[in-house]
DNA sequence: TCGACCCGTGACGAACTCGTGACAGTTCCC
DNA sequence: GGGAACTGTCACGAGTTCGTCACGGGTCGA
């Protein structure tokens, strides 16, 4: 965390404030935007190591500006913390879809602003999330040209379906995923599949996993999330 | 890892380049092609220890050339490492599926491309895969010069087609082989066959194979493989 | 020409996989 | 504490996949 680059985006100022204050006083370098162009504009121009982004904003909301970052190369793949008054399910929902990693809702406490703040950056430190023939994460193994599974060292037999839901599940561990993420990356295109059945394959996958089922973790309200282990 | 050739296919003159230095800077000797055409030929003519090779070409692409590679004898076995920009997860397994060995996404850093380079070539050097003489997978034994099987110590008599796959199969052990693979390697070009032919001359090698026919298993809704008992 | 062998395909049953409804358990909010 | 929303688990039927059998066409040598 030391010497990292954080873009906060919000047009209250003093929202914008306590924000600056807080993260500032963590040692962090901080830039701001006060609106959708610019935070784009900043992103593109100083490529932070995390960008901080309200919902609500004049103009672009923060939902089209996550979108669009998303969209071009060069910020595709920057670590995004949405903040937002709203409790809805349906916005946090909407977010985890965009491409949120994380979720601040106000009011929110230093503590956990920092908390999330080190949680991101360590973990989009940790691994570029990249496609290798090998994926381990703590005691879970999959191996891709094998097309093989170990728990805790035991080879587990998984049907192609649990097969491929723990593949996507491990290539982005530490992100929330909605059913319907889920749905779209494991059962090929938009199959006309009810999203309760995504439920069915994590519990199986749990009961297969022996131990490690624990690291995939519930996230009431939103889906599922397989737990990145730091080393 | 000192002194391999490593042959980069890329159309685009920046990439390129920054291959060429990456590589050339670690020690390795590079040759570059800018298109399908001319990565076949050199591939064929250098024998390089390694390919790097972009996925978007002009004309002929990345997967057509790579299923060409694995479709001559003289360069079936040689470790390709596949460059994209696309994150997609279709355009990965398919890649797979056609025989890549590894996968790098754009934009790449120095560091993960010298890191996948070496470990390719390591692994490679590890198991010297074809044209040894002479095969041995636990009771398995393969034997090229005299064109001759052997099961627990019996020779078994194989017809040419089932002679043929077993080779193939204890090649890749430790990989999975979908049907698909299987026909391109084992039936020469693309033979207009059912998949499910597949099947019976696995059953029918098995057969042959007596108790060892075990250790070639089938993976339910991918394919087959030979299980790789490690030394 | 004939028989022996090899090979590809269709058919079919057994085993497995998967989606869904139902219901119980849990969590969250008021 | 009570009710609503959400999740875990069970059971079951439909669909899929795979192993095997049988058969017919093709090839090759005697």
């Amino acid at each position: 965390m030391p010497d990292a680059q954080i873009l906060v985006v919000d047009d209250e100022p003093d929202i914008l404030s306590v924000l600056v204050y807080h993260l500032s006083r963590e040692g962090y370098r901080v830039t701001t935007a006060v609106n959708g162009q610019g935070a784009l504009t900043s992103a593109e121009a100083e490529q932070p190591d995390l960008i901080i982004l309200d919902l609500m904003l004049p103009g672009m909301d923060g939902y089209e500006v996550l979108q669009r970052l998303r969209g071009a190369e060069s910020t595709s793949s920057m670590p995004v913390i949405l903040l937002t008054a709203r409790r809805e399910e349906d916005e946090r929902v909407r977010g985890f879809e965009v491409g949120a990693d994380d979720y601040i809702t106000k009011p929110f406490s230093a503590r956990e602003l920092t908390l999330r703040v080190e949680a991101l950056l360590r973990r989009s430190k940790a691994e570029p999330v990249s496609t290798s023939r090998r994926v381990t994460v703590g005691p879970v193994v999959l191996d891709r040209e094998a097309h093989r599974v170990f728990s805790e060292g035991v080879e587990v037999d998984l049907t192609r379906l649990e097969y491929r839901l723990l593949e996507v599940m491990l290539e982005r561990r530490g992100r929330v995923q909605t059913r319907r993420q889920l749905l779209q990356a494991v059962w090929d295109t938009n199959a006309a599949i009810e999203t309760r059945t995504v439920d069915m394959h994590v519990a199986r996958l749990r009961t297969k996993l022996g131990n490690a089922a624990s690291l995939l973790e519930t996230v009431r309200g939103i889906g599922y999330r397989f737990r990145a282990l730091d080393k």
